[in-house]
DNA sequence: GAGGGGAGCGCG
DNA sequence: AAAGCGCGCTCCCCTC
């Protein structure tokens, strides 16, 4: 069966390439190729070229009202898709240095949506995770597929992942399945034993579409409300993509408010006590510093606990910092 | 030559 | 890829 694109073009996206590729050789060379132009076209050709006369250094622009969930967006250049997940696309983050004398400090938060997951659904076996410190992957795989801690395999942990990552955007089994490759009952399975092992959150679940029904909007922890005018369409697909949203939207609307409480509680200390810090850069639940390099490990201790302070949850929030010469050995 | 939309893909 | 949320950039094709 050939996929085709919503204009009924074959479609040569990425995941179907990569279903071919293991009959033939041309998908993955065309994969190959296309990794690489990405890289090169949009990172290694461009960025030099955007370096800033007067300063030698690349100036993002920070936008506060484009995203519907309240993030920040960037642009001219997007400093927020900076690769990260291949050894290649690392090299590019390398490019990123500290001035002499100082090192880069990147802080980001730990799973700080399924933090918000569990302190909205207020479900007791995901709060407690948290709170005991559990690797909470690990955790997931242990209830749902009924083992002690230390006998969750990487396999197992995998899909407990999938699944937490899925719960956090709406999936269905119908999407866990294709993510996991496995059958839809299978999938099936997999949903019903998480919400039978954490009843809070299927009831957050339906709790969220519900109140999106009726109210047509849906609000972070904070207040910021994100409005759904298709949450009651006729059209069931459309109406389904809302409710998703709704159940999206106070997740990674209130990790975006409390990193920005965070950034300016930061900044607001660094106002006044004229700490040798510099806040360069945001990416949604990291944020990246110009340390000296004399004064790291105290300035990451501070900057850590005025992050961690940033909200009053259920369960503490963790934020992991890391140092280095460039932005690839900070992480 | 400018501007728009689709496809594809980089990130959280 | 219809089926998983939120973005921005490049390349390509098309229209005006």
């Amino acid at each position: 069966m050939i996929k085709k694109t919503p204009k009924g073009q074959p479609s040569t996206a990425e995941e179907v390439l990569q279903e071919l590729a293991n009959d033939y050789e041309l998908p993955r060379l065309v994969l190959e190729f296309r990794s690489l132009s990405k890289l090169k076209s949009t990172y290694t050709d461009k960025l030099p070229l955007q370096i800033d006369k007067d300063t030698g250094r690349v100036h993002t622009s920070y936008h506060q009202a484009v995203a519907a969930t309240g993030r920040l967006s960037s642009t001219s250049p997007n400093l927020q898709n900076i690769p990260i997940r291949t050894e290649e696309g690392r090299r590019i983050r390398q490019a990123f240095i500290a001035p002499q004398g100082s090192v880069l400090l990147a802080a980001d938060y730990s799973q700080i949506e399924l933090r918000i997951m569990a302190h909205l659904s207020q479900d007791e076996g995901l709060v407690g995770a948290f709170q005991r410190g559990e690797d909470v992957h690990r955790a997931t795989a242990a209830e749902v597929f009924g083992l002690a801690l230390d006998d969750v395999g990487t396999e197992e942990r995998r899909a407990a992942k999938a699944i937490n990552f899925g719960l956090i955007y709406g999936m269905s089994a119908f999407g866990l399945a294709k993510q996991l490759n496995i059958g839809r009952n299978e999938a099936q399975d997999y949903v019903n034993a998480y919400f039978e092992k954490y009843p809070g959150v299927l009831e957050f679940m339906d709790r969220i579409r519900k109140q999106a029904a009726e109210d047509g909007y849906v609000e972070t922890i904070f207040g910021r409300r994100l409005y759904l005018p298709e949450i009651n369409a006729r059209n069931g697909m459309r109406r389904q993509a809302a409710e998703r949203t709704a159940i999206n939207a106070p997740m990674q609307g209130t990790a975006a408010d409390i990193i920005k409480r965070a950034m300016i509680s930061v900044h607001e200390w660094i106002e006044s006590k004229q700490p040798p810090v510099k806040m360069i850069m945001q990416v949604h639940d990291e944020l990246v510093f110009e340390v000296g390099e004399k004064a790291v490990d105290e300035m990451s201790q501070t900057i850590n606990q005025l992050m961690c302070d940033a909200a009053e949850l259920s369960l503490p929030l963790v934020v992991d910092t890391g140092t280095g010469k460039n932005w690839d050995e900070a992480h």
